[in-house]
DNA sequence: TGTGAAATGGAGTGCCT
DNA sequence: AGGCACTCCATTTCACA
């Protein structure tokens, strides 16, 4: 789909704040309500804007800890991979997961009450394959995390 | 604040989908529309619920390459830090930053378009402030990126 | 594509239980 | 705390440029 500078404007407010209403969001981009609101469901029918969510305070719901686990395995198979890829994905702490190049082979991002919890999730992971290596680093502060995607490469 | 168990399923599914309309939520938490409506309220006055916001699809605005960066520095005094944050956090194709524990201080997740566009990110990097050693991986698939956290540890 | 007005339907309010 | 009835206003539709 191709975008112009007005969509790219409508997409870096909605993806900042979406409850603003149609018309503060017009006149931002210096149109009335129905162009912009014609705009807006055709990002969203084009699949540029996927949905719309609610945004959680980690701390307010006992999961402050963030923790990063790279994995290494030593099996490369596909059963092996799509049974590692279940297991993961099953698991709610979970809510980054990357395949990556180089010496770790999966990366992880976990979010846990505390260290105990951490341990739970931990032996979970490994009792459902077999891994090789997996190394935990802890999120001392979390210094910027956001889901705004920079929109300068657009087009 | 306080949360319970029906206040806890309304957030699992605003976390999910925001745009459903509150008679919508009522139903399936077994409320009326008013009560849940409030419910709603009060979880963003207590900052439970921080904003609400539309998802972007990475491909589809051009920034579907993800790079692990981890940074060590030599340098440990307080304006070195500052400085630093400052310059990262205002690079916006940096989405998340940590500092680390373990061998790694600092750990970024950037977002770019190709390899080119992470250079670029990278000398801006670079250029801001003295880095020990900065290394980068390459996420090859994305095998789950969520912003719904885990609501077993609520309460 | 954009504008303006009209209709629709959900959010928000007050009051009662 | 939850439910019901009502008001209000943003969203959505329509006719037109």
């Amino acid at each position: 789909m191709k975008l112009d500078a007005i969509d790219i404007r409508i997409l870096d407010i909605l993806q900042r704040d979406a409850e603003q209403q149609v018309a503060q969001i017009a006149e931002q981009v210096g149109l009335s309500s129905t162009p912009c609101w014609r705009r807006i469901q055709r990002l969203k029918e084009a699949g540029v804007i996927t949905r719309q969510v609610a945004l959680v305070d980690a701390r307010k719901v006992n999961v402050g800890v963030t923790v990063f686990v790279s994995v290494r395995t030593s099996v490369h198979t596909e059963a092996w991979f799509e049974t590692f890829k279940a297991t993961v994905q099953a698991i709610p702490e979970v809510v980054e997961f990357y395949r990556m190049s180089g010496d770790v082979d999966y990366l992880l991002r976990v979010v846990v009450p505390d260290i105990a919890a951490y341990d739970k999730v931990y032996k979970r992971l490994i009792a459902g394959t077999q891994l090789h290596d997996v190394s935990s680093s802890f999120a001392m502060e979390e210094l910027k995390l956001t889901t705004a995607l920079p929109l300068g490469y657009a087009s």
